[in-house]
RNA sequence: GCGCCCUUAGCUCAACUGGUUAGAGCAACAGACUCUUAAUCUGUAGGUUCAGGGUUCGAGUCCCUGAGGGCGUACCA
């Protein structure tokens, strides 16, 4: 580095410190070292490495030539010894890097290495005295160089902003990252084995809709040029799930994104991942087993163990865990019976006596799931299974086999958060219009959250959806519970955030 | 959307009730060092204190506006 650049005298300003990198890049050329090499041959990943060797007593010389791969995150310059850390996706080794087995010049090369730059190394497999295991190197050859710094290498990086934002160097600063996401990656295949061994396949529907059905909830919307027309992102899956149950695929489930057009928070992204299934010939009870099955199944394969914590209190999912009617969960909490059968007049009285401010078109059923929210959702916290919701809050499940004021549907809620959402389907399309029209209604009326007609769903259901069990599992939420962490932005690899400000 | 809080070197953090030249560690640069482990030691350089305005003899610190972020809340199957 003996460059007139200007960041050749010491200077380390951020426009100084790349102006060198990038001095040392040309630099490097010149000596006929590229930078950027097409490709490295290893035959060793860094925790096959510790693997096969991690036994070795301290002191231990083994003939064995091993190439490896990875970035480097620390060095330790030793005059004529060089100690580096090396990082692979798999794990870490010492390089032991002494002039004596390399010659001066190959050592000098790598003593100009970058903290963050990507090298492959041959040599020897040794330990140190202290009984580090470590390469001896014997060839070290650079794979990618790094022209911006690491995070602080004992602290990590700790601004949340940049965190999210950059979020590539989150993940090799810190180790917390790291973890969250292998939990994520961990649960998600987890849960898609447990469906494919059950006979599930896995499918990929439309996530640009004509109409945005299959939940309520304000949706995107997007414009096709060549149709000239409005198409909305999808908001669930759950309308086409069911069209492919008509069409004979008796298990099937999707993972997959959908687009809420809604605020923000702890517990929301605008986009976030669902899984979504459907099963031919059950109802919600067998959707209960599924739900403990997957999530238990998840927690075993991610964490080795079905206790995770929740706002510092554990729970063991491996207990069966309780199912229990909304009605009687809120008499439970709030101490008062509510039923859609009653008067909407009386309902209201009582919504009131919580506080919970009360619109004009709203019936009993609306108003007993207002009361089960405020009073009572947030209380549970040991997993449970909120049963029978009132047919008014409910327009594509199946109204329930003893009470027509309420549907076979449940919700799972583990320390007062929702984690699921699953009913016995409603498959009859004569009922289906009519609750679908109702929804129309509302949506005439001004609310913009009420679900659209879909003219060609009530069609499907008219050639036949057999009897189905149907469940959305928030798969964010789950790697958050399992993950331990609060916030969901952790679990997102790239979270939704305003724009940066140009750099 | 509303409320409270935060933003200082590439990174992690300091700076008493407003006080004069904004400090430290890591990273960087120069040097010493062949068994280190966040290596150590010596030296050097590095700042529009988020942006803009204001109050003041004097502002990183107080006030206003804006930007970004965090938490809470509202909305939200």
């Amino acid at each position: 580095m003996s460059d007139a650049s200007p960041g050749s005298e010491g200077a380390a300003s951020p426009d100084e410190l790349r102006a060198q990198r990038l001095a040392g890049l040309d630099a490097l050329r010149e000596k006929g070292i590229d930078p950027y090499p097409v490709r490295f041959d290893r035959d060793h990943s860094l925790a096959e490495l510790r693997e096969q060797f991690g036994d070795l007593e301290p002191g231990a010389e083994t003939d064995v030539t091993v190439r490896v791969a990875g970035r480097l995150l620390l060095i330790r310059r030793q005059g004529k010894l060089t100690f580096a850390t090396l990082r692979d996706a798999s794990g870490s080794v010492q390089l032991f890097v002494s002039r004596s087995v390399i010659g001066t010049e190959e050592h000098e090369q790598f003593d100009a290495l970058d903290l963050g730059d990507w090298v492959g190394v041959e040599g020897t497999v040794m330990t140190t005295r202290k009984g580090e295991l470590s390469v001896k190197v014997t060839r070290a050859q650079l794979l990618s160089k790094a022209l911006r710094p690491l995070p602080d290498k004992w602290h990590g990086l700790a601004d949340v902003d940049t965190r999210y934002r950059q979020r590539y160097a989150d993940l090799i600063a810190n180790e917390d990252a790291r973890e969250v996401f292998r939990v994520r990656f961990a649960a998600i295949a987890a849960m898609r084995a447990h469906l494919v061994e059950r006979g599930f396949v896995e499918v990929e529907t439309p996530i640009l809709h004509v109409v945005a059905g299959g939940a309520t909830a304000k949706p995107f919307v997007t414009h096709h040029n060549a149709l000239d027309m409005d198409l909305y992102l999808r908001i669930a899956p759950e309308l086409y799930l069911k069209r492919l149950v008509v069409g004979g695929f008796e298990r099937v489930f999707e993972i997959g994104r959908n687009f809420r057009n809604e605020g923000l928070s702890t517990r929301h992204n605008p986009e976030f991942t669902m899984l979504e299934l459907y099963e031919a010939f059950v109802d919600y009870h067998e959707m209960m087993d599924l739900a403990e099955g997957l999530i238990t199944g998840a927690a075993l394969a991610a964490l080795d163990t079905t206790v995770v914590t929740v706002d510092g209190e554990p729970f063991d999912l491996a207990k069966p865990w309780r199912r229990a009617s909304m009605r009687e969960l809120i008499a439970e909490h709030a101490g008062v019976d509510v039923h859609p059968s009653m008067p909407v007049a009386d309902v209201a009285e009582i919504a009131r006596r919580f506080d919970i401010p009360i619109e004009k078109d709203w019936g009993s059923g609306k108003l007993m799931l207002e009361i089960y929210e405020k009073t009572t959702e947030g209380n549970l916290r040991e997993p449970t299974f909120v049963l029978d919701y009132p047919v008014e809050v409910s327009p594509l499940a199946r109204v329930h086999r003893d009470d027509p004021l309420l549907t076979e549907r449940f919700e799972l809620v583990i320390g007062g958060r929702e984690y699921a959402n699953a009913f016995s389907e409603l498959n009859d399309p004569v009922e289906q219009r009519t609750r679908l029209e109702a929804q129309a209604r509302l949506g005439a009326g001004g609310d913009d959250e009420a679900m659209g007609y879909d003219a060609d769903y009530v069609r499907a259901l008219e050639f036949g959806l057999p009897p189905t069990g149907g469940m959305g599992i928030g798969i964010d939420r789950v790697v958050m519970l399992l993950a331990g962490v609060s916030s969901i932005r952790e679990v997102l690899l790239f979270p939704h955030l305003r724009p940066e400000v140009a750099e």
